[in-house]
RNA sequence: UACCCCGUGGUGUAAUUGGCAACACAUCUGGUUUUGGUCCAGACAUUUCAGGUUCAAGUCCUGGCGGGGUAACCA
């Protein structure tokens, strides 16, 4: 028998320790719960999930993993009045492609309503609850406010036995809704606000998307939450920083009502990411609003938009791994998150060239309705991925922006008289230069090419250092493209400090209208034309693009480009023009 | 305003619990390369400030400054 707990760290967790993995890992050589540890991830079903979400599911998923223990997906559905069955459907459908798998620990808050109830009539009977008979408004009143006591409501000496009466009757429906509620007798006065007799049950007659019409009454998050964590044997209940001020309840009703087990809740701070927003609400605006297409627009960090933009599971886990956790408020770089995807295609993605700025090049010297079969490597990181090959013939395309017609500094691609090497093919050079005479844009492109060169290989060892991708003209098919960018023109797009140029200025007034560039006609090389939905492939020396699971049909696929490659050309020019 | 939490490179996190500030990303320099991709090498910090304890402080103590959260019959 091993001298280790069953339960210590697994060989397989990537994450450095945070601050939550050392106070597990107190707990469990302590010997709290037996040394077990079994997590959750509690989303309520009133929205999607976004990147945000993972995070918090991840942590979760990961710590159980990370010490043997268990993870569960439960439902926090005690306001039926925002719930629905359709995201109850879709947050499953999210979890599973993350990747966390809660076995069958598939639970519902709706669930225990019934032993919620029976809670609340031992805290009754305990001289620890009240129906309160004050208005909302009155409680609020009641209540008081950070730097003013709150006062007594005066239903707060009620017997037992009218409590236990009228709480009956609440649920049996005599009264309306809002007119009472259930509080925890607690202080008044205590400085933390959510100790001043907490509402636990209120009247509230909605239909709710699993129990029916069966309850009028419902429980607060505060009476369900910790008491569900206890019902489940949950440990370690880990939830964003906004809960801490919670925390002195959840532990309250934990150790005054008779459940089963008592969880420890510990609270980090959620992601922020530059140019987005991660808020529930402000995204329903975005898709309300018409800014996008709808949750899965492939600008949305929601996860079904990430999926449909090219992200891989992978790719979110390194991200999540690297971001980290802690208790500080801080605010991620974009391009973390993009170049974990990068770094997962760049193993996985199999090689295609494509033009989505077409130029038409012909090679003069090349015979006329000849094809020549060129083998191309399909993923150089990844020897399996094999060869393929691509038929170049006499017309081909190449990208427009491979092209000037005044070569600056160290540009190395084509221009009048100068030579580049087409990817996997021969060396060409450009001879003539043929302008729409009405526009005066360059139209064609005569080239010569050097039959010597194939191979990789100049006879003369002379150097020839631009390589372009390119397409054959006529052996090619024509799709769509879209380019995407960040949804904001701003890393900050809420940013909005009162005496500056910004203030009064929201997120919506930030939208990048550059965010999405649909091309139309777009070169492909031959193959591509049965990609199937969510085939994922790089175009060489542009970047990754996904086959779009919406708008494609069979034959005609539609490309998403999930991250470009980076570009140390476009980063000079760039610095230049500063 | 009251209460609670948090301050480590440009960014996000580490630091064996008081012992040479580490890793990733970004940026900049070079090198390799039939993708200006990948890969390789190098550069980049008086740990928010001021005191204090100590042989020794990112870590402990006091105060300041700065940031965030809460004040729903939402979660």
């Amino acid at each position: 028998m091993s001298t280790k707990p069953h339960n210590s760290p697994t060989e397989e967790s990537v994450a450095s320790a945070n601050f939550i993995v050392t106070a597990v890992t107190e707990d469990v050589e302590a010997g709290q719960n037996g040394g077990a540890v079994h997590t959750r991830f509690p989303p309520e079903p009133n929205g999607y999930l976004h990147i945000g979400h993972a995070k918090a599911m991840w942590l979760n998923y990961t710590l159980a993993q990370r010490f043997g223990g268990k993870f569960n997906l439960r439902f926090d559905d005690t306001n039926p009045a925002k719930e629905d069955e359709e995201f109850v459907d879709a947050i499953q459908a999210d979890a599973q492609w993350l990747g966390c798998d809660w076995e069958e620990r598939l639970c519902f808050a709706s669930d225990y309503f019934e032993t919620l109830y029976g809670y609340a009539q031992e805290l009754i009977r305990a001289g620890l609850a009240y129906v309160c008979d004050l208005s909302p408004e009155d409680t609020q009143e009641y209540r008081g406010t950070g730097s003013k006591s709150g006062r007594n409501s005066p239903f707060r000496e009620r017997s037992i036995e009218e409590n236990l009466d009228l709480f009956a009757r609440m649920r049996a429906g005599e009264f309306a809704d809002g007119s009472r509620t259930l509080k925890a007798k607690i202080d008044m006065a205590a400085a933390n606000m959510y100790l001043r007799d907490p509402v636990m049950y209120r009247i509230l007659r909605a239909h709710h998307h699993r129990t029916g019409d069966e309850w009028c009454i419902y429980p607060t998050y505060d009476f369900t939450h910790g008491q569900s964590d206890a019902i489940e044997g949950i440990t370690h209940s880990c939830c964003s920083l906004e809960f801490e001020i919670h925390r002195p309840l959840y532990e309250w009703y934990l150790q005054h009502l008779p459940v089963p087990s008592q969880p420890r809740q510990i609270e980090f701070a959620r992601l922020n990411l530059t140019y987005t927003v991660l808020s529930k609400r402000k995204l329903i605006k975005l898709v309300e609003g018409g800014h996008v297409s709808g949750w899965d627009d492939p600008r949305m960090l929601s996860l079904c938009g990430l999926r449909r933009r090219g992200y891989t599971p992978e790719a979110i886990h390194t991200f999540l791994d690297q971001v980290g956790v802690a208790k500080f408020n801080s605010t991620v770089d974009m391009v973390q998150l993009e170049n974990a995807l990068r770094n997962d295609l760049n193993q996985r993605a199999e090689r295609r060239m494509a033009v989505l700025h077409p130029l038409k090049v012909v090679i003069t010297n090349f015979p006329e309705n000849h094809t020549e079969e060129l083998t191309a490597i399909n993923n150089p990181e990844d020897a399996n991925a094999g060869t393929r090959t691509i038929p170049l013939t006499r017309e081909i395309y190449i990208e427009r922006n491979d092209f000037r017609m005044e070569a600056p500094r160290k540009y190395f691609r084509l221009a009048p008289g100068r030579e580049v090497r087409l990817r996997y093919g021969y060396c060409i050079t450009c001879t003539e230069v043929v302008t729409d005479p009405e526009s005066g844009e360059v139209s064609e492109l005569r080239c010569t090419y050097d039959p010597q060169t194939g191979g990789g290989q100049t006879p003369d060892g002379r150097k020839v250092k631009g390589i372009i991708h390119w397409v054959s003209a006529t052996a090619s098919h024509t799709a769509e493209v879209r380019l995407y960018d960040h949804l904001f023109a701003v890393p900050f797009p809420e940013k909005n400090e009162p005496g500056t140029e910004e203030a009064g200025l929201t997120f919506l007034d930030r939208l990048n209208p550059n965010s999405l560039e649909v091309l139309a006609t777009c070169k492909l090389e031959p193959s591509l034309a049965t990609a199937q939905p969510g085939e994922c492939f790089q175009f060489e020396r542009l970047g990754y693009f996904c086959v779009d699971s919406v708008d494609s049909s069979p034959g005609q696929p539609v490309f998403n480009r999930s991250v470009s490659l980076r570009d140390a050309w476009a980063r000079i020019e760039k610095q230049r023009k500063q």
